[in-house]
DNA sequence: CCTGATTTGTGCAACAAAACACAATCGTGG
DNA sequence: CCACGATTGTGTTTTGTTGCACAAATCAGG
């Protein structure tokens, strides 16, 4: 039953969801309960089945849910089941890191394009991609019709970047740089900044 | 006023304020207003203000806040008005680009300790520290005192290294493994999985 | 010293999210 | 083919978070 709107909390947790499943599917299981889920991650049982409730009936009653079909089921719903290119602006050591990291390939994400402004870069390949200059950037992404970006490049030019990228056509931006973006409606933005999510835990410690 | 038990959502926000708070001041600023530090993050003005009244009455009616004191005050209950030492696990990409990402310095962190098990890391150096062997990780970290480590290991291991490091006094966990992991009462974990960021923006793609 | 423009801190109301609890359903085993 | 244990989906309750609105405080200018 697709519902009206669903709250983004959810949609922030299907994710989660879809990583612990596909491992279970790794380990060779092909049923689960929320129970189960809920205990491996942290989550009451009550809440995953809410969650999932608001996409459809994906389970069976006595039984639990058959992981490969939900798999299936939560990977369209995050339109996953597909693959998304994406493009990385910034080829210094994050830049690198996310073009060698073999993870995006199963989960819907292709790097198709890398960019940096430094001379000595462009030109050079990281695995099969060649460094483009960033000059070119708007120009290559609207072309590819490229809808999301990873932004890896200081923080003194991100907003700059952020504004080109946008103007570009790009709507959903993983920002690695430690400032905040402004950006227009319609435009999603996530952050990763290490000393941030260290900093929500130290107010814990002794 | 209420100094009693903060909710963790609202922790999470003070290392953001705190980010855009540094960046006002290194911009040559004094003062500010919780209008105008709400504008710049997509926040309420109304939420700051209360965010920041569980700790005390840190700004002035009328003229706003001193960023200087309150950058001073949202360090110390955050912890960070001191230097953590912190683990590193897993020397390949990430925990390269971790090593050398300069960022941590100011925000109350530093990279005291890298580990691995590839005979042909350890012993070699990222900037000035050596990699030492993951066979010595809790000997080295319970020695030092470390209370925070960072996971940049392969999924298959990091459940299995993280209890090595809960064992060794870890309480706070920085995971760029894509997996949950399980851990004691009193240990904090946050995650970083690029791939996971990127599904909960696909959903509001076309 | 008074007035008006700001801006904080906060009580209260509105809204959102999570937990609870249970009828309905399913599969199994006797 | 019946009874029982397991498990879902969901209406209701409880808990938590955000937004609103305003008194109180502050400052600048005349």
């Amino acid at each position: 039953m697709t519902r009206n709107p669903i709250p983004e909390i959810v949609i922030g947790r299907l994710p989660v969801y879809l990583r612990a499943l596909t491992r279970l599917l790794e380990q060779g299981r092909q049923v689960t309960s929320s129970q189960e889920l809920g205990e491996r991650l942290g989550i009451s049982a009550a809440q995953i089945r809410k969650d999932l409730s608001q996409f459809g009936e994906f389970g069976k009653q006595g039984t639990g849910y058959d992981i490969e079909f939900l798999v299936a089921k939560i990977q369209e719903i995050l339109k996953v089941d597909r693959v998304w290119e994406v493009a990385v602006v910034g080829a210094g050591d994050v830049g690198h890191a996310l073009v060698n990291y073999g993870g995006f390939h199963d989960r819907g994400f292709k790097i198709a394009q890398i960019f940096d402004n430094d001379p000595d870069k462009v030109g050079t390949s990281y695995k099969d991609i060649v460094v483009m200059d960033i000059a070119q950037m708007q120009e290559k992404i609207r072309k590819a019709g490229i809808k999301i970006a990873m932004l890896a490049v200081p923080a003194s030019v991100a907003q700059e970047v952020v504004d080109q990228l946008v103007e570009a056509g790009v709507e959903a931006i993983l920002n690695y740089a430690p400032v905040n973006l402004v950006v227009p409606p319609g435009v999603r933005v996530q952050y990763i900044d290490p000393s941030v999510h260290l900093q929500t835990m130290t107010y814990f410690l002794d």
